[in-house]
DNA sequence: TCATGATGATCAGCATCGCTGATCATCCGC
DNA sequence: GCGGATGATCAGCGATGCTGATCATCATGA
């Protein structure tokens, strides 16, 4: 799990069993890859969101901690470019973390236009968190599968998200 | 393809090769299934809506279109309970596909605070050009993938869907 | 060295979207 | 017939992302 965006029509949902009041996706629309990848990220969201709100944690925020976490700081360009999130996009979000005390603006030795956003110990706490978070539901979520399937699974995210 | 809901973060993307100027996805975070779910949901659906905005349609109308074709009339609750979108999202949608003559209110027989939604001609015919271009990308999008790992994608969307 | 175009960050304003909570009419079970 | 559920709608809120502009700075090349 970890989930960067934000899908439209939320409809809060309940974790993996799940389906007692729901209807079945009808299926002549779960007959496209396209439908269905737009209601597993709603429905992933959803959860996602839910747990992270307990953490005082906001979704997108949890994917930038990972990246600080993994590359170093980086400006807010690179993380943009990373993430494929627009600019003035990232300009509020990092503004939200900062407010959090979960990263830092730094200026950036070689660059005076740039930032360098810096991952805070607090965010690195939090990040940890999240992510313990993420795995299980990750499990949960993948539980029906076996390991050759789930690289199917993988291969064929990657390619849709290009 | 057919996606109901707008995804945030939509970076403009182009088809199938793609890749030119953008940055791979990092490795980190891409050994999360929600983030690869909700990078493709921001890459299916810009594309998709690029393809409805040329036909003039916008994106939730193709799936509302697609289910009063297949089911015939149906009330917007229950329209909202198969696709699971909001109530009063649905009013809004409703309110758009009647404004272009895709769909319109009729008064249902047996329930006077219902209406019944149901797809015109002029609806039927914008989504026979909207399904063409479904399948085309859903052909293009999966080209690299054989019938049984087609099988196995759809499942795991399925489970991942609710 | 200096002019020029590119790049990083930011902001105001806009559009979209979905949801909350309320209202009103109507249905249905008791 | 009463009272609680249900269908449709609306105003208003909050979140989100994008457009286009601005300003500072960098980098290139004349």
């Amino acid at each position: 799990m970890l989930i960067i965006m934000k899908p439209a029509a939320c409809v809060p949902m309940p974790l993996l069993p799940g389906g007692e009041s729901l209807e079945p996706l009808p299926e002549c629309l779960t007959r496209y890859t396209g439908f269905l990848v737009a209601k597993a990220h709603q429905r992933l969201f959803s959860i996602f969101a839910e747990e992270c709100r307990k953490q005082a944690v906001e979704v997108p925020h949890a994917g930038i901690l990972h990246l600080l976490q993994e590359f170093g700081p980086m400006s807010q360009q690179e993380l943009g470019r990373k993430l494929r999130i627009d600019r003035t996009t990232m300009v509020k979000i990092i503004d939200a973390l900062e407010k959090h005390k979960f990263a830092r603006r730094k200026n950036h030795p070689q660059d005076r236009r740039a930032y360098l956003v810096e991952i805070t110990d607090a965010g690195g706490k939090v990040l940890a968190i999240v992510s313990k978070i993420a795995e299980r539901m990750e499990a949960e979520l993948l539980v029906r599968y076996s390991e050759p399937e789930r690289k199917i699974i993988r291969r064929a995210l990657l390619t849709l998200a290009g």
